[in-house]
DNA sequence: CTACATGATTGACG
DNA sequence: CGTCAATCATGTAG
């Protein structure tokens, strides 16, 4: 930066003001002061090139020497006049900004995604996930991973968080170093508060710039860390013996129609503890495999048929017609195994039936 | 570790 | 849109 203030100081000399009696060198050329310009161009690159080969010293008295001059506030006030004039014509072209929509895309994205959000920390994290799993779809296993869900979420806040922190204090550093060079410097160049304010403006740009940077590669880890989670196939968990008894008792009890209604799947669901769509995808695969291999769901069948039909003996109290479990193939289900499953009329299925075995 | 069981996903189909 | 059929990826019994 010193080079600087020496290049301005020595400009600025070169404008007018070097009659001052600074150095020798310029004693042989004292007329260029009055008269053509043209000439002095020669005089001017020549001293340009001088500078570079003057000594540090050499610019301070130089701009010493420039301050103390007499005419100079009067000069100095013109020349941040000039340049007050034409900064502001070159600005009168690219005013105002707009908000890039590429970072408010991805602020509206961390905000919904919970990373930039106000909440802090684990205790209302942890409120949330339990008040999800109270109020949810699935009590059973979802807390856990929900739970770990969160603790990789907030590990990438906080990473997230540290960072934005060291850009914001890198920035606001830079800044005010910036603002102090040009304060220093407008003792001796004409810089007037707006171009001050200009030159936070575009250190701020490039700043946010690096931001986005930040928030882009956030954002990955967060949709990369919610696919890895939200992808059930992932972390399957078989049902509990409870929900597969009471989905097989439905399935074997409908064997000849083993389509549940939306509200029969709704109930299941609910007596289960698992959503719809999972009974929904419990039943395509049952139906599929039953029908790929029906000796093998033999017994199981079998065994469910023999629980419906005690519920339905101790319902109508009729114990006479269970006693035959020697041949149970050709008993109570022997024409369900034989029904082609293909068949599917789509009206009377209602949950009656079910009724009576859970009540 | 292997083989099988099982819940979920995907693409085709009516 | 719901279902079928094939397939994936994990869970689990041996």
């Amino acid at each position: 930066m010193e080079d600087q203030a020496r290049m301005m100081s020595g400009l600025v000399g070169l404008s007018g003001l070097s009659q001052v009696d600074v150095g020798d060198h310029d004693a042989g050329r004292k007329q260029h002061s009055l008269g053509q310009p043209q000439q002095d161009i020669g005089d001017i690159l020549q001293q340009i090139m001088a500078i570079t080969d003057e000594s540090l010293d050499e610019a301070q008295a130089r701009k010493h020497a420039l301050n103390c001059h007499r005419m100079k506030p009067a000069l100095f006030s013109v020349l941040c006049e000039i340049k007050e004039k034409t900064v502001l014509s070159i600005r009168g072209i690219q005013d105002e900004d707009p908000p890039d929509p590429q970072i408010m895309r991805l602020d509206n994205m961390l905000l919904a995604e919970g990373v930039s959000g106000p909440e802090k920390g684990g205790a209302s994290a942890a409120a949330a996930a339990v008040a999800a799993a109270a109020a949810g779809g699935s009590p059973n296993d979802g807390s856990i991973e929900h739970s770990d869900y969160r603790a990789k979420l907030t590990q990438i806040r906080g990473i997230y968080h540290s960072e934005l922190e060291k850009y914001e204090q890198a920035c606001s550093e830079f800044t005010n170093h910036v603002m102090n060079l040009l304060r220093e410097q407008s003792r001796t160049r004409p810089i007037s508060p707006k171009e001050i304010e200009r030159m936070v403006g575009i250190i701020h740009r490039k700043f946010s710039s690096i931001q986005m940077q930040l928030k882009q590669s956030t954002c990955e880890a967060v949709m990369i860390l919610r696919s890895r989670f939200l992808d059930a196939r992932r972390k399957r968990r078989n049902f509990n013996k409870q929900a597969t008894e009471v989905l097989n008792e439905y399935f074997y009890s409908h064997l000849s129609n083993p389509y549940p209604s939306e509200e029969a799947k709704e109930e299941l669901a609910k007596k289960c503890a698992i959503t719809v769509s999972q009974v929904s995808n419990w039943f395509g695969n049952k139906r599929i495999r039953y029908k790929k291999n029906i000796g093998k769901f033999q017994e199981e069948a079998n065994l469910y048929a023999v629980k419906t039909a005690v519920d339905a003996a101790s319902v109508s109290s009729q114990a006479s017609q269970a006693n035959s479990p020697a041949t149970p193939n050709s008993g109570t289900h022997s024409d369900i195994t034989h029904t082609h499953i293909r068949v599917r009329p789509r009206q009377d299925h209602s949950r009656s039936d079910i009724k009576h075995t859970q009540s």
